[in-house]
RNA sequence: GGCCCGGUGGUCAAGUGGUUAAGACACCGCCCUUUCACGGCGGUAACACGGGUUCGAGUCCCGUCCGGGUCACCA
């Protein structure tokens, strides 16, 4: 028996599985030529971010346009930063923005597909599995330093202006031998598997990232902790591990990762594992002061995934956005494909940008209202009724009071070819549909500068005498017409321009009274809908109380 | 500080040695128009800087500057 045999079977002496068998029982994918396998790996520490929400569908994207895999793993090997609710916020994140998976975990204890479990905390034993090869082959061993003996270690090394870390003559326990190693495990004394690293300083290698091209780096040299003292691994020695064994073929990740590259690509080839391809994406950033910065998860309430449903964006919206952050082709593709489902665009990873974007909400308002704007009256109604059923409690009531109703409202000037982008979250409209009930509506007659009570009361006191309600939108537009010269306004607007001091006005602003009178707005969708809508009685009631109002003037 | 990555209008970006340097958002103007929106037309606005290489550089090389990441028993 040599050495590192004694040695793994000190600190593995109950392992039930070989690495031949997990082999064995998480075997190559059957998939086409081709099929990417990708994941989304977060770990449950809190809400999920944008940029993880980002990053988890340029995987899914990745996958579904090879006809490959995307599964969700959950990364719980830190129990002290874990929060409760850790793993169902990432899937319902996910899942309110349509990103759903077809493997791995899916809800709260529960997990699907073959290559299972899909939550770290559950592969221990696999972990150790590998480990204890490393060990045999004596690319691994256990360091005793503690904490202190670290830190004093990256000071000296500080000072005397040196590469830190533990490495090379740093590495003390190295050269440990079998007897000690014994005696401190029947001491008590905590230990970690750390790797022994056979890179050298000075050396180089290079691989090609698939966004950020090649990429050249000093191979590792440091003894990284494979096993912390718990036993539960590090994220580099489980991504070797875990990707390996589900068979990714591509790592999606944010690109803070690409720096240990090199520990990952040395890992893969200590346990004979083939090296994945890489994707390393780069961060969604936020202004500030001129400069960029990460979106930060305590400071930007727009970080959070969260922030987009409750302020009522589409799912669908907030997808769209991120598609035209992610390949600048997405725009183009769309206004081609107006009514082609997402999941038709051929998304390309080569095409992802190398640097940061800033997040930009006014680009996201007029995506949404794009998306918003070729939904029909049911769909619109529906979501909103859906959003505010959570969050708006007063416009769900009214809206759900009288749905004919509302479908009504949300019908007018929709479905047509050059419809209206008023709405670009669920939360603008109350707003924009305040005037049609009276639970909301709040009576501002104020009229523009250029017209004058007494012209308002007298519009609106013809008006009313003329007044049809079963008029269709032509007549509605002449009886408007004919009230204008009588007063001193012009039906015609060209001939007004043309000589703006020979009126008082023009049937704009004749229309524009009418239109306060009905709806305290100077701007609205088309008038003689929203009248029809209202009915005879509500629309002789509001003009008079207009009327009354300058009357009193 | 070491090591990496990045730098084209305010923002997202096309661009792979020869272009009047696309397009989208935002902004401004005009047209259409009963208001607003929509739509159409037009406008303001960019290759971080300095050296090379080349007949020719946003594009290739070097340096500088700036931004970002990373250097944990966190992921």
């Amino acid at each position: 028996m040599t050495e590192n045999d004694r040695l793994s079977n000190l600190l593995f002496p109950n392992l039930k599985v070989t690495p031949q068998e997990l082999e064995e029982k998480y075997p190559q994918r059957n998939l086409k030529e081709g099929a990417r396998v990708t994941r989304f790996a977060p770990s449950p520490t809190g809400f999920l971010h944008i940029g993880g929400l980002f990053a988890a569908m340029v995987a899914k994207l990745t996958a579904e346009t090879t006809n490959g895999v995307f599964y969700l793993r959950i990364e719980d090997t830190d129990k002290k930063r874990e929060i409760e609710d850790g793993v169902s916020e990432i899937i319902k994140g996910l899942n309110s923005f349509g990103i759903t998976v077809d493997e791995g975990v899916v809800g709260f204890n529960q997990e699907k597909g073959n290559y299972a479990p899909y939550q770290q905390s559950s592969r221990r034993e696999i972990y150790h599995c590998f480990a204890c090869e490393l060990v045999k082959q004596g690319l691994a061993y256990p360091c005793f330093c503690t904490a202190e003996e670290l830190s004093q270690l990256r000071d000296e090394q500080e000072d005397k202006g040196i590469n830190k870390g533990y490495y090379g003559e740093f590495a003390k326990c190295r050269g440990l031998d079998i007897e000690q190693i014994e005696q401190n495990i029947k001491a008590g004394k905590p230990y970690v598997l750390r790797l022994c690293s056979q890179g050298e300083e000075g050396k180089k290698i290079i691989f090609e990232d698939m966004i950020k091209g090649k990429i050249e780096m000093p191979e590792n040299t440091q003894d990284i902790v494979l096993l912390k003292t718990d036993g539960i691994p590090t994220y580099h020695f489980a991504h070797a591990v875990d990707d390996h064994l589900m068979r990714t073929t591509h790592i999606v990740r944010g690109d803070e990762w690409i720096s240990s590259v090199p520990v990952h690509i040395q890992l893969f080839k200590y346990c004979g594992f083939k090296v994945p391809k890489y994707a390393h994406i780069a961060p969604i950033m936020k202004e500030e002061d001129g400069g960029k910065r990460k979106l930060s998860k305590r400071k930007d309430p727009e970080a959070a995934v969260s922030y987009y449903t409750q302020e009522g964006y589409p799912k669908e919206s907030v997808i769209e956005y991120l598609l035209t952050l992610a390949n600048s082709n997405f725009e183009e593709w769309r206004k081609a494909n107006q009514n082609e489902p997402q999941s038709k665009f051929p998304f390309n990873l080569k095409k992802m940008s190398a640097s940061g974007a800033l997040f930009d909400l006014a680009k996201l308002n007029d995506v949404s209202k794009n998306v918003i704007s070729v939904m029909n009256a049911d769909e619109v109604l529906q979501k909103t009724l859906d959003w505010s059923r959570d969050f708006d409690t007063e416009l769900f009531e009214l809206l759900n009071a009288d749905k004919d109703f509302s479908k009504a409202v949300f019908s007018i000037d929709r479905g047509t070819a050059k419809p209206r982008k008023d709405i670009a979250k669920w939360s603008e409209v109350k707003g924009y549909v305040e005037y049609f009930y009276d639970k909301l509506y709040s009576a501002d007659f104020t009229l523009p500068e250029n017209i004058s009570s007494q012209d308002a009361e007298k519009i609106l006191e013809k008006y009313i005498e003329i007044y049809d309600e079963n008029d269709d939108k032509d007549q509605w537009f002449a009886r408007i017409k004919e009230i204008c010269s009588p007063l001193g306004f012009t039906p015609n607007v060209k001939e007004y321009k043309a000589n703006p001091d020979g009126f008082k006005g023009h049937v704009g602003d004749v229309s524009t009274v009418i239109r306060i009178a009905i709806t305290s707005r100077r701007n609205t969708p088309d008038l003689c809908s929203i009248m029809s809508l209202f009915g005879k009685e509500k629309v002789i009631t509001r003009l008079n109380q207009a009327k009354k109002f300058y009357e009193e003037d």
